[in-house]
DNA sequence: TCATATCTGTCCGGTAACGCACAAACCCTG
DNA sequence: CAGGGTTTGTGCGTTACCGGACAGATATGA
């Protein structure tokens, strides 16, 4: 397990495709913290005091209904940043950000964020890339809450997890799996369990390994590769944008 | 019903809230086009050539599965644009961009569309912002389709297009319905009678008559006043000094 | 080491939506 | 005004998931 590596900002691929010189300016400002397992980022209709780059943690952005049950709209790891409508404009949203895998993030405060956002340079031009992938990520959720089985969605969960995550294996019950999903307890209880049967995965108390990454691949449905070729797309994080096309 | 009233880019509420200066650069180049029942504006990771400003018309944003499914990811109206992509950076989405009720938009080629959007002003600004209304129009359709029934959804969806049209009256058949619900004709079919059992609606034959809005609005998913009030909050357009909606 | 909290497995009936088949109502056009 | 296409209604059996209840299994820590 890649357990002594030294917390770097570069971990976090958002920043670590910044050029030189934008990098620089935000770095003496990067302040790393540990994200715990159901730390609340930010509530609903929270304003936020930092953004995060997550480099080893994942966050889940949750929705919380008027009678308590959750659903979840995208996830958040070392690829992305939690609290994208500080730069939208909006400031707050209505859902929550609650962290799934415990981990650490890097912050920045507000006023360092924004200073350097405002000048509209590469940090500007890929935190638009990045909400459209995040974008991308919900909307495809929508379509998959819609029309995919339970098993389908805890596919593409595990992959979606895994993708973010340096290790086979992951600590997440299943009561909060079926949060995530916003499905009961006992349905990831028996997905789960068919996923083992069938040599995917194996899981006890918590504590999930993904034994046959290409074989969940194979269960899970198209959504999961549809949103995961237009984030590789999307954030490319190629160093130059060739010609503004003007 | 309103009929003769002219065709005026100002019923496009975001056109409606930019400055004059910026209106005035962008004037000369807004095309009005009228828009088909089930015209496609873009395809699936199609590049675009143009944006649109919807004025009466409402345009569905649809995935299509492998299988030929659809499912609903948002709707836009003279609220909005099509062709958020372009400015966020990707150019193109993994979705399509469907007329579900015909009607006008305004068109914008690129060039001059992007060549405004780089100045980074108002249309900067509220474009943004209109993204990150979308954008929770989008996570709440996730959560919606999980969570609750296709009644409510039905509700939901007879909403959103009145919220974005004059009429009472809504032409669009059941399986269009469906289309965009990601459920059956059928589910519809026994979902409308019941609202229309209920008093809410009329409907014959592709035609959908609101007879009771605050009736719907009570049989609705709090999904639906989420998004409103989000909406509102994010596109309070304060300029708007003239007349409102004519 | 034992008590307790947490996590997981399984059973049950109930329900919403599916998939299919088919009929009825309606509209348009020739 | 006849006929063909479109739109809507309805009645199956089937399936997936819900909601609740409860039992077993595993960790934790006093």
């Amino acid at each position: 397990m890649p357990e002594h590596i030294p917390d770097r900002p570069a971990q976090n691929k958002l920043l670590a495709a910044l050029p030189t010189d934008v990098y620089q300016r935000l770095q003496p400002d990067l302040e790393l913290v540990p994200l715990a397992l159901g730390q609340v980022i930010y509530e609903a209709n929270d304003t936020l005091s930092h953004v995060y780059f997550p480099t080893t943690a994942i966050v889940s952005l949750l929705y919380t209904m008027e009678n308590g049950t959750t659903a979840e709209m995208g996830i958040v790891g070392c690829d992305g940043v939690v609290g994208i409508a500080v730069f939208m404009g909006g400031d707050t949203t209505p859902n929550r950000a609650v962290v799934q895998i415990a981990g650490d993030a890097y912050r920045l405060e507000l006023k360092h964020f924004r200073h350097e956002f405002k000048r509209v340079g590469e940090l500007h031009r890929l935190l638009l890339l990045y909400t459209q992938a995040l974008l991308t990520q919900m909307s495809q959720t929508a379509v998959c809450n819609r029309l995919h089985s339970v098993e389908q969605q805890l596919c593409r969960c595990l992959l979606l997890s895994h993708d973010r995550l340096g290790s086979n294996e992951l600590v997440m019950t299943q009561e909060l799996i079926a949060n995530m999903l916003g499905v009961r307890r006992e349905g990831v209880s028996v997905a789960a369990h068919r996923l083992q049967d069938a040599g995917l995965i194996r899981y006890a108390r918590g504590h999930i390994t993904i034994v046959d990454r290409s074989g969940l691949e194979s269960n899970v449905c198209e959504c999961y590769q549809v949103v995961k070729s237009e984030c590789e797309r999307l954030l490319a994080y190629q160093p130059i944008p060739s010609d503004p096309f003007t």
